[in-house]
DNA sequence: CTGTTAGCGCATTCAA
DNA sequence: TTGAATGCGCTAACAG
């Protein structure tokens, strides 16, 4: 591999000026940077990026840590943050934080160490106090999917309370009284959140909250199935179910089959995120947008302004949910 | 940030035996060693990973390109090779070649120039000759889900010629004696494999080929829906259609629902890849298996022990697709 | 077992 | 506008 040593004694100059030449960062002469050019094409010289870094302090690639690296939530924003960020000449390192403490701290120090220009988090796992005391430090953070108040202008998140406030909402207007829900596991702050909009939507209607009608779950779809069985053997009737997101609603709806009943006609049920599924699926489902597209772009664009300071697109930071009213939902009889 | 520097000042002695309790690589008393980790931790020192890498050229990092980072194929291979290697204490970096040429090779270069130790390429635009040359360069190169004959130690590939195959010989042992095919983008060489194992299979049950029943799509679904139709407009009767994957397969099921055929008491539907779905779907697909976290498995070994000889598995690279019948195929009438 | 020394490839002062 | 010198933080001989 040439260096930038080759290039230098090839072309006839200092080592200062090729370097010179290749960040296009100083006067130089047209005449010899025609040479260095030449030289540098000659020689198919590549800078070491490792050298680069390590001498200017300054990697031009961002950390973006998320706590898996695949299902239908995570790939389509590391997708967006590639694109925008490759499209400014940036680079991006993945890592995965698997929902564990240990891990995701590991995996933060790691991104730190190889350098990143700035951290991309979607984790679920370290404390808010963790975050806190990270964004003070060196390396410039953004959190996708989570508001944490001292540092909520690094956040970019969902209005996760109105997302829930909005299907039970739905389901309401639909004519149902008697609302039975799945929620997610509750240690985790979107799960808890999506719950109290279905609270809010119950309250407002004058709908009074029934504990028994509401099971946890754990965001699976085996949890949404034996989540129904559960509600379903309590004998407490039930014309509607809310799930925190698609795949419980899947496991749900399956459930609801298996003890022959009907969806919509004889239960209706809302799911969250309304992620795509194969297009001969009946009944489509009923569900919340969760725009992880537009979060992940917006993530970028923050890096982009606040770290390389490039101008471009405005920024938001709260996302709205949109209710998307399919099939899985009808009117109570 | 400590440096290796303050650590040694602290611990009082030199930066190389900092160096060596930190690598853990060379005999240093237990005494000594106890002050170093002591100063370490008191420093709260952290390696700087590029710093290191540039004086040892070696970074504990492995590189993985693929074509995208969202979609049912490359996530689980991407979790599973992430996996694999940062239990063994190694990185990934991944990055997205998006089907292109000039980007897989962008790509290429930018994990190079950040010092990857191997490379692991699941990308299809660049030419086989460019593979055969990359492999001979510094950075050793693994190849996901491509042959390319003259580096044919470093594939890992599914056999799609016994994968197409198996899924037309399931037809047929059905009974199905017209069998319409719609096959991926004829550039890609699965998609030819694919077809070519169909082949096969109708040409040793003395079947015709009939290139009128067979039409190309891209692996989306919607051309598989678009595909059906074509292929139901020609009015040659066929009583079972193989897809060269399950989002196509999915795309031809809703075509057929649409014109008012059922699957399969009208037409069996094959797909390929056999990915997860929601549970209450209908018909579920028949389909070939494509063991996709087994191939991401065996990169990361082929990695482990050929990049950082450590022994582990036994490595595969051949993969035999496994047939799955469910609902989408039955027998002929 | 430990310390000294010389780079790794490059960016960046400071002079010229 | 250009060159010489210094150092980023660490590893790896080489001595001792």
């Amino acid at each position: 591999m040439a260096t930038i040593y080759d290039v230098s004694v090839m072309a006839g100059v200092s080592l200062a000026t090729v370097s010179r030449v290749v960040n296009n960062n100083a006067k130089v002469s047209e005449k010899t940077r025609k040479k260095v050019l030449a030289a540098m094409e000659a020689l198919d010289y590549r800078p070491n990026a490792i050298a680069r870094s390590l001498a200017s302090s300054r990697s031009n690639s961002v950390g973006v840590l998320v706590s898996q690296l695949d299902g239908p939530y995570h790939g389509p924003m590391m997708s967006m943050i590639e694109s925008v960020l490759r499209d400014a000449g940036k680079h991006v390192i993945f890592a995965a934080g698997r929902s564990d403490e240990e891990r995701e701290r590991a995996s933060v120090s790691f991104l730190q160490d190889r350098g990143c220009d700035a951290l991309v988090l979607d984790i679920e796992a370290v404390s808010d106090d963790y975050l806190v005391e990270l964004a003070k430090g060196q390396t410039p953070i953004v959190l996708i999917n989570r508001y944490v108040e001292p540092i909520e202008d690094r956040c970019i998140y969902l209005d996760n309370e109105q997302g829930g406030y909005l299907a039970t909402e739905h389901l309401i207007k639909l004519g149902h009284r008697s609302i039975a829900c799945i929620s997610g596991p509750l240690y985790k702050l979107d799960a808890r959140q999506r719950l109290a909009g279905h609270k809010r939507a119950l309250a407002e209607a004058g709908l009074q909250f029934d504990p028994r009608l509401c099971v946890e779950g754990n965001f699976d779809q085996r949890s949404g199935r034996e989540g129904v069985n559960r509600l379903l053997e309590q004998k407490r009737p039930f014309t509607a179910l809310v799930c925190a997101n698609d795949r419980m609603a899947s496991g749900a709806i399956a459930g609801c089959m298996a003890q022959g009943l009907s969806v919509p006609a004889d239960l209706s049920v809302m799911g969250y995120d309304d992620f795509p599924v194969p297009e001969y699926i009946t009944p489509k489902l009923s569900s919340v947008s969760n725009p992880i597209h537009e979060m992940g772009k917006m993530a970028a664009n923050w890096v982009l302004q606040h770290v390389y300071q490039l101008e471009g697109a405005p920024l938001a930071r709260r996302f709205e949910p949109v209710l998307k009213a399919k099939e899985s939902t009808g009117m109570n009889r």
